[in-house]
DNA sequence: ATGTGATTTGTACTATCGTACAAAAGATCA
DNA sequence: TGATCTTTTGTACGATAGTACAAATCACAT
């Protein structure tokens, strides 16, 4: 019941609800979600923290509304570009193609808004992190399809890699590209200033070229485990 | 002023103080550091929240303690790793033990008590991402030096590497090591059971396999990025 | 046993949290 | 203009946070 119809459709009025939307995001993709209070973030806004409640009800409801605003999109677009990878003839190439499909979105935004980007990947890097129910539920239902296509469409690209290999290398890129968008800063100092973390088309770049490799190394073999060390097991 | 000298050193009285840091360090490591108060802390101890305040004067200073517990063992153990690995004769065999040097103490507890582990190790993955204070300082002034370490002995290995893809790389690597701490079910759902996440040996060798690959891909050619895509520069 | 210092308990204080709700203000159309 | 709906504001309430502190208890050397 919010809007009726006016001459124009969606008028474009500076919308306090989009503020709010957006100060949360940034509050809680910096300091995840138990350390940002609501007031925090109407003040951020400029809004009066009763709006909050008005707008969302709840502090949970603001998280779930900004899950559901990007969620859509940004899958789409890796749906698009993953389509797109799939078209291409070399194995190599396309399995580049398929990795930056994944890596792309997460680190810049789609078109006009909420197309996915650093900030709503971070914001899912830290309610990863700090194990928040809210988040857990929406990756688990949303995610988790976009998850599987792409590791099948990795695993078409290397069928001589066992299915759980593929897993877990792309659990590890995941963890990668959070971790990038978490710390940049570690990545600046390490190099000695020699490396931009916040650089996001370098990032990616280092990323794609180390992802490939990772998931061109030869198959973890299950049968002979005996080879290896056994140094995870040492004392306790 | 705590202990005067009793007729044996170190007295092996049911510590309050130690349960109290253990329970800290799993629920601070589950659910973050804001997520969690004192009296939870105390009730997960059995002790009382005032006594809390009596050991560690601060829930800060309960943070700090629990990394300071853990930081020296844990670093020891990779040096010692670390210089192991340094005598390794074959130039693939040594880059596999050195990250393995640098995976396994996050992964798997030291000698007797606080040699890091995996508990340790998310925890420190959690407060990365809640950009926690306390625990930044302690990184910055703990952990680089230990990296640098592993850093340099990686480029040795692979001398032919820019540095600058090394530490991207080795960047790589702790995200990877985070997250698969965070969330390990993830693995178990995407795998459809077949990996099981919270194994931590398999774990273990899944990453060093595939970081290791990582480590030994080509240099990122930063003189000619211009044959690459500028994908990630789409629209915004 | 007894005194002394270390520890644990119980309780209380203040600040801040999420949320509710009534009143004020703004917008929209007959 | 006045009626009606949406949005914003202001304020308040109960719950819980971190921490302080005095009293009770414990451990142990004398």
């Amino acid at each position: 019941m919010a809007r009726k119809s006016t001459s124009k459709e969606t008028a474009r009025k500076p919308n306090m609800r989009e503020a709010i939307l957006a100060a949360a995001e940034e509050l809680f993709a910096t300091n995840g979600f138990n350390a940002v209070s609501v007031r925090d973030i109407a003040h951020a806004a400029g809004a009066n923290p009763g709006s909050v409640t008005y707008h969302f009800k709840t502090k949970d409801g603001l998280l779930l509304e900004i899950y559901r605003r990007h969620c859509g999109p940004m899958n789409l677009r890796r749906s698009e570009l993953l389509a797109a990878a799939k078209r291409v003839r070399d194995l190599q190439d396309r399995l580049e193609a398929i990795v930056r499909a994944y890596v792309v979105p997460a680190f810049t935004s789609g078109s006009d808004l909420a197309g996915g980007g650093a900030r709503f990947t971070r914001l899912r890097a830290v309610m990863s992190a700090e194990g928040n129910e809210v988040a857990r539920k929406i990756i688990a239902q949303t995610f988790d399809d976009t998850s599987h296509a792409f590791i099948d469409a990795i695993h078409e690209s290397l069928p001589h890699i066992p299915r759980t290999d593929i897993v877990w290398r792309s659990h590890f890129l995941l963890g990668a590209l959070y971790y990038s968008l978490v710390t940049p800063d570690r990545v600046s100092r390490l190099s000695r200033g020699e490396a931009d973390g916040s650089d996001a088309a370098n990032a990616i770049e280092q990323m794609v070229q180390a992802t490939v490799a990772a998931f061109q190394a030869p198959a973890l073999d299950q049968a002979a485990p005996a080879r290896r060390r056994a140094a995870a097991s040492s004392k306790t």
